[in-house]
DNA sequence: GGCAAATGATACGGATGCGAAACGATTTCG
DNA sequence: CGAAATCGTTTCGCATCCGTATCATTTGCC
């Protein structure tokens, strides 16, 4: 991948988040949109406290977003029966549809860009 | 600009969106990033009104994202002296450097992200 | 001069997220 | 078996943001 100048990195960022903020979407926090990114792209399986670890959050914090977006339905949670204190995050079909729009989205913006 | 394959767009949303989660810089949410990315990448003049037809939101979230933006010291506000209802957004220093410092933290990550 | 329009700020009630601390359930291990 | 550790959740008080409605100030226009 190639980012040629920074005015361009910053214009993308400009533009997705532009589309994020008019978008009739329900609109994620940073730390909710890293989450379920980190969920989507990332290999399974993902914990509560794997998901802090990674982000350097509490685990509150995630359990927060993954009530949130559970609620969306952008992910679920199920017990971990080979050790029942773990909660396991799964992806949804909705979820990754949201994920895949997003992509979408980030490179129809990226084509746009100005030279 | 080229973003080859949707998965290098996500991985590179991910990645930026985790530095900024995981950094100790105050987090904008996507509404006050959009308004300070449009402040510094679009041309002057800008103003509460223009910037909410622009995000299409309403008049308060402008204001209140240039409270908040403005107390951090990433934008400044001055009355229009020719026409004293406007209210005339302007750059800072620190917003400068801000700006500058994100669109950096993007290439970088760019840069990394695998094949 | 007087009144409508325009602009940005503010008030209000409600929703949501935060960090810190405590909690319940489960597992580990001496 | 029982104490300690682990894991996710919940609670608490607080801060911030939201949309709607309203406000004060300034301008334009007859």
């Amino acid at each position: 991948m190639i980012v040629l100048r920074p005015l361009q990195a910053l214009r993308l960022w400009q533009q997705v988040s532009l589309s994020e903020v008019r978008d009739e979407a329900p609109d994620l926090t940073v730390r909710q949109m890293a989450i379920l990114l980190t969920i989507y792209l990332d290999p399974p399986p993902h914990t509560v406290r794997g998901l802090a670890a990674k982000l350097e959050v509490t685990k509150p914090v995630i359990t927060r977003a993954l009530d949130t977006m559970g609620a969306l339905k952008l992910v679920s949670r199920h017990r971990d029966e080979k050790d029942r204190r773990n909660v396991l995050i799964r992806r949804t079909v909705e979820g990754a549809l949201y994920v895949e729009r997003f992509g979408d989205a980030i490179i129809a913006k990226a084509q746009e860009l100005p030279l």
